[in-house]
DNA sequence: TCCATTTTGTGAATGAATTCACAAAGGCCC
DNA sequence: GGGCCTTTGTGAATTCATTCACAAAATGGA
């Protein structure tokens, strides 16, 4: 099972879960990958396909069973356990996620708030106060932290992303609109918006040519 | 100039954008498809054919010059206007993103916000005072509304999204978790920041098991 | 038990996106 | 002005992702 899986295999996967969570409906207790496909905008095919890369988890005739399948996305997608997540940045966008709380649910624990301005550092956050940016490494290491979550100014990026690796860290949730430079065993995930409305725009001006 | 543009050119047309207009330093008034390529993080041939799509930018053996590129692009994507956004969603990520800023100096208008919750409506955004989302069709026309930017919870979005296709709007940026279901001439746009967490996680679990 | 119906799992076929590779342009220096 | 160097623009080749299509299960009813 160490094939090759594609970035949107796994955003697939993700969505597929997050379905099978939400059909609570009683009497529900399997589902097609007809049905799968309809919810998350897919195909039928691309649904078998998807989830045959991690092996037999339907029946022929029947379909997918809800809770085996979601405890088997569980694991696959490494959602079997926490993530400990430190949000380094907390201005708007990182107090919006801090407090936002869908995290927290599904696995991802936020145990350090990281910020440069002096003015916050030291206030609490819930649980948590929080820490001078200075203090980057330490907290890393005492907070044994998984996932770095980076809002910040993308002037401050190039110096904090080294800090951020260096500290051990290999995951890095990006919402800086820049390319991050980091070494191959880091994964980035980049949250673009500004991006994504650019793209909107695209779209509209393209239909109102016709 | 009516080929088929694959939403990843799209995107890294805007990236490339966003490229020639930090490099103010001045003496640089011209970056080669390697320039480009490198701080976007692909290749140079990329670069090429994803402009190539468009016409001819560049001179041979110098490059792009950046201000005429930025313009070409800007207009490609329809930036040389602007766009009247309407926040369906006071919430934290609503507010987050209307208070962030980064929208408004790109062409991205906010011209209305709406909730449902009564507390909200009726307060002052800056210029704006939150409308109750019960009048959203009237919102949407009075404001000539382009774009909804949806961050809604997840219940109430069947609803509150008929009525705003039905109101006329062509461009949606959903921060809900779920397909949203729309005519082909509505274009989505969606930002899952939680599906983004979660291929973290799964790449994480990965590499642990080498 | 056997037949009809449903739906999976998966090779093969197709389609889309990226990379290669090179001729054609443009600039610069002697 | 001619040769050298650089870099574009783009068909062709390749790689990657999706869709097709069907044999192989599984179920239920007669």
């Amino acid at each position: 099972m160490r094939r090759n899986i594609s970035e949107s295999t796994v955003r697939r996967l993700s969505f597929y879960l997050r379905i099978l969570e939400k059909v609570g409906s009683p009497g529900v207790d399997t589902l097609s990958s007809e049905d799968l496909a309809e919810r998350t905008g897919t195909t039928a095919a691309q649904v078998r396909k998807d989830l045959s890369l991690f092996g037999s988890f339907g029946k022929r005739g029947l379909g997918y069973a809800v809770p085996q399948l979601a405890s088997e996305l569980r694991e696959i997608l490494g959602l079997d356990r926490t993530w400990r997540v430190a949000l380094v940045g907390g201005g708007r966008i990182g107090s919006a996620l801090f407090e936002y709380g869908g995290f927290w649910q599904r696995g991802f624990e936020i145990v350090a708030v990281l910020d440069a301005d002096p003015d916050k550092v030291g206030t609490r956050w819930g649980e948590i106060v929080v820490s001078d940016i200075s203090n980057l490494e330490a907290v890393l290491r005492a907070e044994s932290v998984d996932i770095v979550v980076l809002t910040i100014p993308a002037e401050a990026v190039p110096d904090v992303l080294d800090r951020v690796v260096a500290g051990g860290v290999r995951g890095i949730l990006n919402f800086a609109p820049m390319q991050l430079r980091v070494p191959a065993d880091v994964t980035v995930k980049d949250v673009h918006m500004v991006m994504e409305m650019e793209a909107l725009s695209f779209a509209l001006s393209q239909t109102k040519e016709e």
